[in-house]
DNA sequence: GATTTTGCGATACAGGGTGTCTATACGCAA
DNA sequence: TTGCGTATAGACACCCTGTATCGCAAAATC
């Protein structure tokens, strides 16, 4: 596993370590213990406490990693849009798929990350995760723009918008058909607009 | 706390047994354990064992019996309207009251029930509860009937635009505050609104 | 190339949770 | 009152956890 440097070498097993939670958690549900993971990642169970403190670090640290992937492809999807209506219409649309993407794919032991998500929550209810809140913060500001633009209703708070679509599309993961989910992120985007008269 | 007969004591050591668990979950979240659980109830560990399989067994049947209550009270809710518009807008704002209450009144250990149901969610995902899917059925037939009447969209089957309401608002665990709610009632309640044109 | 530094694996330990077995005490019916 | 079914608590072995320690290998530095 020794690759190069020191550095590049803890980042490896860093990884090596999140992706083997990974998989245990899409086998195993969230009762994963430190030893499964240790044995699953291939190191001894006491070198894995000097790179996270208990189980919660490391899921934690996990659905990061991927709360981040997703606003990396949020922010490239969203990219190539310049009209504010497209662009919100785009974001919700890649916000859905990456809600239900967890289900389709359960060999890269990808689970769906809002169960993760809520639960942890639980716990850490106050602040939202880093990466979560940057999500909703980016679809804050594209909700900002459609509404200056008359796309989106004025009359409630951009970021109450962006909370209501962010829950409504979890909605997703029921129902993995892309039409139902082409149906659902076009309700939801319904919702955003100004009340008729 | 033998009372008089003993079908009557093990459902009154059944439901302390409920009200233990939530008030723990309340206080330290998803991680009680059996030996917690015991001990604040009064009994002992090994009786424990002959009333449930497992803590995940307690927190699936206490999340179970508040989704009855909630939808008993909705039932309640909605028994007064007439109007279908009107008995969806009940409807709504009182799920969306019922998914922040928790959060209002820590002291009662009625946490909220969403976190804990996602989290369950990774193990069975594939049947929703018994309770939470007649919330989603008693959902559905409101809708329904509002579609009939012309007051909500048909190119959307009423179990989708149930499952959006019921996921959209749960937005509302985030802002306690009884505008928000409203309002959040208001823009889920939009999107079910035919498309224009 | 030798030394120092650092990361790593293995082992051992105490503390606590888990699951099960067994003996005891009590309600209940005959 | 006697026997049966049942609730209950104590006890046991097992596993996970968190930490401390030791020896080894490899990187970093001189």
């Amino acid at each position: 596993m020794w690759n190069t440097t020191v550095e590049e070498h803890r980042r490896t097993v860093h990884t090596a370590i999140l992706d083997s939670t990974a998989a245990l958690i899409a086998e195993h549900g969230l009762a994963v213990t430190m030893s499964q993971i240790a044995q699953h990642t291939g190191i001894g169970r006491a070198t894995l406490y000097k790179y996270f403190k208990d189980v919660e670090a490391i899921v934690l640290a996990w659905h990061e990693r991927q709360v981040s992937d997703h606003l990396c492809q949020l922010n490239a999807a969203i990219a190539e849009c310049t009209d504010p209506a497209e662009r919100l219409r785009t974001a919700l649309s890649a916000y859905a798929g990456l809600s239900s993407a967890g289900h389709s794919t359960p060999h890269t032991g990808v689970e769906g990350t809002s169960a993760v998500q809520t639960a942890l929550a639980l716990h850490q209810a106050p602040h939202l995760h880093h990466a979560q809140r940057h999500v909703h913060d980016l679809l804050t500001e594209v909700i900002t723009v459609a509404a200056d633009a008359g796309m989106a209703r004025t009359d409630v708070p951009p970021a109450e918008l962006a909370s209501y679509c962010l829950h409504a599309l979890t909605a997703a993961a029921a129902s993995p058909s892309p039409a139902a989910r082409d149906r659902l992120v076009d309700v939801t985007l319904t919702g955003l607009l100004p009340p008729a008269g």
